[in-house]
DNA sequence: GATGTCCTCCCCATTTCGGGGGATGGCGGG
DNA sequence: CCCGCCATCCCCCGAAATGGGGAGGACATC
């Protein structure tokens, strides 16, 4: 084996090309690696993937046409191998534990030092697992929280949007007592004081999208 | 006049490595520019203006210590001349308005293009000022609208944050009937539903934090 | 077939909101 | 000095939300 067939070959899909400016020239300064192939959505990953299988793909969250969730999603289901590592601005616990269940080996914060994400890339690349200690520790604090169902955050979101119970159970084609059966349990989920405070907190924690 | 003395003299103030490192290299491939500093928060940013005196400073507006609002109004306190940039990704038409009153020249998504960028920082050091495109007409967009006021913008984070209004009352010192009063008024001025909508709206545009 | 979760619906009572009206004093700009 | 904006407080009232209870059916898991 070579230096070549040593190298470790990475695929970068952000949708900020200052971002991804960084990510290839700290890929540069590393003799152990070698920037692939760009995307800058979901979709283009997806394809990017499929040309090059690079060993690490470096995924932005939130991303247009395609978000990243959806484009690991995507690639695992191709490529049940493909290790990744999601690299992100902060967007709370939920959003992380999303991007671990749909196979993601990483879930580091964009704010992280070269230094930390070389590693983290040359650990995964081993096969291990790397979560930032924050993000870890904030998903700890929320495990043994029932998580939000289906219809749950559906009435939340709505609710997010201005609508009254009565308008919620029209859009949803529920009866009002539903809704409203759904909003007490959501509030009791969260922790939350009104339905103002679980919007609140459920777009801190990424459940919800604002 | 030589060609080191027409070089436009950069400081890049911006709590991710990652991008400083971006822009570090977009810069250093521009003949005409010179990184001469870098910070990674608000107090950094003033120290390094001081020193440095730079021709651009590009900003984030998110960073620890100090942001990037304040980080301009101190530094155009103390130098009215100073050419910012703030370059963030977006938060709402109120941050950006607030940058702008602070005295910034430019207003910036980290998603823009290399190209425009370096534009962006020429076309600023000749003394002109650049919106991004979206921000500006988001902005025009509440151009007519009513701002909140310093006490609707104080009820209204304490409303996100679960209080009832009589709560907030209390821990305002004053009386239930007016923190009703700021409500109804933040209700019209955001055009919002109900007081969970208004969090919604405000958070989006950036007239409250989260 | 028993257990559990989810979704659905209903009853009760109390509290909180939202929308309408009006009123006062302060403070700064014109 | 007057006007406008801000902040404060008050009234009334109907609508909405909250909090407690219970209960049935679907569906998957074990």
């Amino acid at each position: 084996m070579n230096a070549m067939d040593s190298n470790i070959r990475i695929l970068v899909a952000d949708d900020h090309p200052l971002l991804r400016e960084g990510l290839s020239g700290m890929i540069a300064g590393q003799p152990d690696m070698k920037l692939v192939a760009e995307a800058e959505n979901g979709e283009q990953a997806l394809q990017a993937y499929r040309t090059h299988q690079p060993d690490i793909t470096l995924m932005d969250v939130q991303m247009p046409k395609m978000n990243g969730i959806d484009a690991i999603t995507a690639i695992r289901s191709e490529f049940p191998a493909a290790r990744i590592v999601v690299l992100t601005t902060y967007k709370g616990d939920a959003q992380a534990v999303r991007a671990i269940k749909a196979g993601a080996s990483g879930y580091l914060l964009k704010s992280m030092l070269r230094k930390d994400l070389v590693e983290t890339i040359r650990s995964v690349h081993a096969g291990r697992r790397r979560i930032s200690a924050d993000i870890a520790s904030e998903m700890a604090e929320h495990m043994a929280d029932d998580e939000l169902t289906t219809r749950e955050r559906d009435v939340l979101s709505r609710v997010a949007a201005g609508n009254a119970n009565k308008e919620v159970a029209a859009q949803m084609g529920i009866s009002e007592e539903t809704v409203k059966t759904h909003m007490k349990n959501v509030l009791t989920k969260l922790s939350a004081r009104d339905r103002t405070h679980a919007v609140v907190v459920a777009v801190r924690r990424g459940i919800i999208d604002l």
